[in-house]
DNA sequence: TTGTAGGCGTTATCAT
DNA sequence: ATGATAACGCCTACAA
């Protein structure tokens, strides 16, 4: 900016205020600027824009897993809408990881974003400390924080998954099979609260065999249905509460020689885009990722331009079952223990 | 960092010293200044230091669209790479539009990242000028930019292509459809090349009826093969040229009634995790994600420390074809033209 | 309308 | 081993 002030013989305030237009600037002196910035290939430098104003325009955003559609989709709506208010967004994946949350946060931090979208992972109080000396305004999507009140856009998790589940019961299911995530996860918390209550509303038995915890992963999900599949009297439905772990329980029924729905009945937690293109259609359970990602921009970019009021905001969106082919009414027959027809 | 100076009543110049340990500093002073930092809640300005240090520990990332798999894939490796590496990465989704990704790249090179990836859109010179003009490195992934050489990682898609139609005319297709991009994008231009390549090599006739092209989305998927498929004579076989197309491709089979592989064989470029969960399992090109990712990462960060020759460095990786179940042998009497069999 | 100068938080040089 | 001080490139009073 030196340089294109001396190219254009004015000092670098006016050159300034030409760029920002902040302040009235001579016509002739504009030309001046103008090709000099284009002679000497001027480049503003937001860095020291940043240092002097205490505002990058880059917000944060930290999710467990990219590549989980859900947050794929989240990420996508996310990245765009800060895209078009001008923002720029530093992604990174935790990978369910505690310590690489807590290290990203404080990278972002450290590089003065004005705000930080997270999707969290697990349940310490390292986070709760970074939050409470944050200086920047931080909502939550996804996943709740059990100890802090933080703007927060979530899924109403338990009547949702309380509607697969009745769904299931509906279809004369009795045993579910039901693979979720650890309890650490106030989402998957409520998720457990869900299923029991359905089961409860339809008096069906809780049997603590029927579900099986891991750690998100398609890993998960396959030896979680190995071992609900081989169990003496077996579900003749699973529910899977996230998508990478679905993944890996269709490959273990797969493996077993069984076929979905024919030999159980299948619905997963996140809806994916091929879920209605191949055979079966899944059933699933649809987030508004739309809706999630747009009204966590908002919210922080009310927080940032001081437009929000000063108590948190929890915002409850609900999902919705996407009924497909991979659930099946359960023949009266097999609704029976496996023991005694064999 | 002058509070915790303050406080632990040294200079700001020993405080920096202590926290890069660019200097010794006595024990001493060492333990007032940590619990200096402690008792303040001193958090490091990276934006301060950027600016001094002319380095932002930043990368920008550019990719046309996030919800395709392939780029989610890539995106997951390259973000972990950098992260392990210390870097943060800036994303953005130019969505397939020439002016986006300009911009972004602009407020890219504004921020003073340390250098950028890009799966670049288009073909236009205004790229070529943002490029000669950038002052950090830049490595190109998945698309190649004729005007100009610079470090890249990409497929050779000549020979990925020709694979898969050379396996489908095994298969004794004779009326492959052909669903890709546009032209502009030498991607696309090379994917052609193999296409007809391996019908050269197999003696069938190009027959441009079969070749549609779309942007890339979805419905330019759907609407490629509802023309194909209600074509007089149409094919027995389609090779989608990405993913997210062939999406809407198996859609329009599905709502013209037809079924894959009964009535039509499908492959698709680039893999996805439930390619092999449904049916029918997707027979893909598969790109070594990891590879790629990892690879552009590592040419980038040698760039950036100056460990590499000064001539751009090209990587040209070898897809592989996932033989699934959506190819089938097309009967004798359906490699017939349709209009002689009705 | 335009110029001067101080400071944003760091790091680096040079003294001490 | 530690301190004073000058940049880094920009913005903004304030002055002219």
């Amino acid at each position: 900016m030196l340089d294109v002030a001396r190219e254009a013989g004015v000092s670098v305030a006016t050159v300034s205020a030409f760029i920002n237009n902040t302040a009235r600037v001579s016509p002739g002196t504009t030309g001046r600027i103008e090709t000099a910035i284009r002679r000497v290939g001027y480049q503003r430098n937001a860095v020291a824009r940043s240092l002097k104003l205490g505002k990058t325009h880059t917000i944060g955003l930290t999710v467990p897993h990219i590549t989980n559609p859900f947050f794929t989709e989240v990420v996508a709506v996310i990245t765009q809408a800060f895209d078009r208010a001008g923002y720029a967004v530093m992604l990174f994946c935790t990978d369910e990881n505690l310590s690489n949350q807590d290290e990203q946060i404080r990278l972002l931090l450290d590089r003065m974003v004005d705000g930080l979208i997270v999707a969290r992972v697990g349940d310490d109080e390292a986070f709760g400390n970074i939050v409470r000396t944050a200086k920047v305004p931080i909502v939550l999507i996804d996943r709740l924080c059990d100890g802090i009140d933080l703007d927060a856009v979530v899924l109403d998790n338990k009547a949702a998954v309380f509607e697969a589940i009745e769904y299931l019961a509906r279809l004369g299911h009795k045993r579910i099979g039901y693979i979720t995530g650890e309890t650490d996860i106030a989402t998957m918390r409520e998720r457990d609260a869900g299923y029991r209550a359905a089961l409860a509303a339809r008096g069906i038995a809780f049997d603590p065999l029927l579900v099986r915890r891991g750690d998100f992963h398609e890993k998960d999900g396959y030896s979680a249905a190995m071992q609900l599949m081989t169990l003496p009297d077996r579900p003749t439905a699973i529910f899977s509460a996230n998508n990478p772990m679905v993944v890996g329980a269709m490959k273990a029924i797969r493996d077993l020689g069984l076929r979905c729905p024919e030999d159980v009945s299948v619905i997963c937690f996140d809806d994916f885009p091929f879920a209605d293109v191949f055979q079966p259609q899944m059933t699933t359970v649809r987030q508004p990722v739309e809706a999630i990602g747009e009204q966590a921009v908002a919210m922080l970019l009310d927080r940032i331009n001081g437009n929000a009021p000063t108590d948190p905001r929890r915002l409850t969106l609900r999902g919705r079952l996407m009924i497909r082919s991979s659930c099946v009414a359960v023949p009266a027959a097999s609704s029976e223990p496996q023991s005694q027809s064999a």
